[in-house]
DNA sequence: GTGAAAGCGCTAACAT
DNA sequence: ATGTTAGCGCTTTCAC
């Protein structure tokens, strides 16, 4: 089952292969009548050129790493999608590695994807930690992270608004009269949850509204979690007037918690989110949300990291670039109006 | 930015790059003494093997080729995240390419993935055609089929058993005194869609029970179009006591169908699905469904595909193999007993 | 136990 | 316009 060389289709054609080689890159003067000869005999042969060999030479591989926590996210993927609309026009492939928030994981693909010789990698981290990351570009890979940004640290990175839309959508609800409101933070050691949790807290205390230090609960960004949280919460007799999701999953299992204690949206409890909850149209009450935009953080990703990789193919290095996507205020019915 | 080679950690630790080669893969006898010096030079220079140039000479590349119709949707994805969870354990890494459910693109990702030499392709195939996998597995690469196959082929693959599931499916709603049942049919191009097809069908004329063309629709395997077949049925004032729907996304364009034109589930008319819907927790009512489990699915492909490469490399030749799993129903609160 | 060298399939500089 | 050849970074055979 040994596969057709360029050496087979050389001889075929009776040119070198020197020649096969110009006729399949199109790069160097070939007369009509050898290229069609050796088109001839790509054909007969179905010859397709060696991409392992060719990246050896030419010393780049066509193929992106993608990096995420939850490829079964759709919030990720869709992002992914964004990422592989734009590349795929330029012939570039995903490598795409799962790492269930784990920093082992990433650390491990990471090395992989390396290994391989990707010619550059986008990174959704799992952690505050940033030596892993530092030295794939001390070995000179270009980097773009991407939903979430590390601190203190000068890459390029495509990410939302999270203090900004956390800001907005906490003062949306203060302005609608709530002041026992509960937030159910995402991880605190990633960007996004941090901010997010940042955001909330900017607001309040610009309203003066104290926080409740057991009305700050914490949910991983899982649902289940989130779910537990706030059932316990509850249970225990605490009634917020409003509680804030730091994404849709944990929204989801908040939702669940509080129908379940037999408790009204909105009658009983205000609820908010990030990100629009799976299958909203089919759900009451719909949720008020901060709508964001996967599939666009994924394009602008993607032409940043294009960008990237042609920088450093002519040595050049620019300063990381922060790309700050601005997530709207969708309002639905989920926030009851006090007073 | 010129990366460091086995020649550096050769001249480094000043040992031949034979010696070096041998020590990073521990097949051949070294000396505890020059090991040592080499492993030093190796950590203190950072170095990483080039798995590009590892491939051309070992020709194998450690990259399974994925390709699926849509990266956006969780049950493939769920399927690409057992597949990883199999492969990923004996170092490979999954190259994955989205379709959109077009045979146009389907063929581009594949003839990529051939010239990245990847070690295999597991496909979830758009379309009944086959010249272009048949020219693959004349390439020598091995394919495997997931969740959907083609007829008249033998490759290996992993499907559900849609056919019965869909009987029983079917059956079900019968034994609860349903005649006018209407089905929501996914891409009749393939085999899972025709197939449910199918299985319903079979389950209807066991019963000597007519089916209606006018209950006959088309939705793709697309919420929008199953949205709007139904409401188009409902509109013109047929009323089937049961829908049953494809799958998951078009379940829930009935769904919505249904419930704006103010009908109840199950008193009106009764629902019934393939796959979960999504969110199913916080939808009245819960929907009866065909339980499909991507992740076993995947790695079920996962050790398939392992196993073929392995054959490919001992030039083993296997007949084709299909797997079909039994997938489960789930009985919840959307079908009417009648009578 | 170790080194020299061929060669994987291709590209590109150099020669003609 | 075309051919010859070195070499990309590695593995592995052969020799010592």
């Amino acid at each position: 089952m040994k596969r057709i060389t360029i050496k087979d289709v050389a001889q075929k054609a009776q040119v070198s292969v020197a020649t096969v080689s110009r006729v399949i890159n199109n790069n160097y003067p070939v007369s009509d009548k050898t290229r069609h000869n050796v088109l001839l005999a790509i054909n007969e042969l179905n010859f397709q050129p060696n991409g392992i060999a060719r990246s050896l030479k030419r010393n780049f591989t066509s193929m992106i790493g993608l990096v995420i926590p939850d490829i079964t996210n759709p919030y990720f993927m869709s992002i992914g999608k964004g990422i592989e609309s734009v590349v795929s026009k330029r012939g570039y492939v995903i490598i795409l590695c799962n790492t269930d928030e784990n920093l082992d994981k990433e650390i491990n693909s990471l090395k992989i994807l390396s290994e391989k010789r990707v010619d550059a990698i986008i990174l959704t981290t799992s952690s505050e930690d940033n030596d892993h990351i530092k030295e794939l570009i001390n070995k000179g890979i270009p980097v773009v992270l991407v939903d979430r940004k590390i601190k203190g640290f000068n890459t390029d990175v495509v990410i939302n608004d999270n203090f900004g839309s956390s800001y907005l959508l906490t003062k949306h609800i203060i302005q609608k009269g709530h002041r026992d409101i509960c937030i159910v933070n995402g991880l605190l050691n990633v960007s996004t949850g941090k901010e997010r949790f940042e955001g909330f807290k900017a607001a309040m205390e610009e309203h003066n509204i104290p926080i409740k230090s057991e009305f700050i609960l914490n949910g991983n960004f899982n649902s289940k979690i989130a779910y537990n949280e706030v059932k316990k919460l509850l249970k225990n007799g605490y009634r917020p007037t409003a509680i804030i999701a730091a994404n849709n999953l944990m929204a989801e299992g908040v939702m669940l918690a509080i129908l379940e204690e037999k408790l009204s949206i909105p009658n009983d409890i205000s609820l908010v989110a990030f990100e629009e909850i799976r299958n909203q149209e089919l759900i009451t009450p719909k949720v008020t949300y901060i709508n964001q935009n996967g599939f666009l953080m994924g394009q602008k990703a993607g032409e940043l990291v294009l960008e990237k990789i042609n920088n450093n193919l002519n040595g050049l290095k620019r300063h990381g670039r922060e790309i700050i996507l601005v997530p709207d205020l969708v309002i639905r019915d989920s926030v009851k109006t006090l007073n």
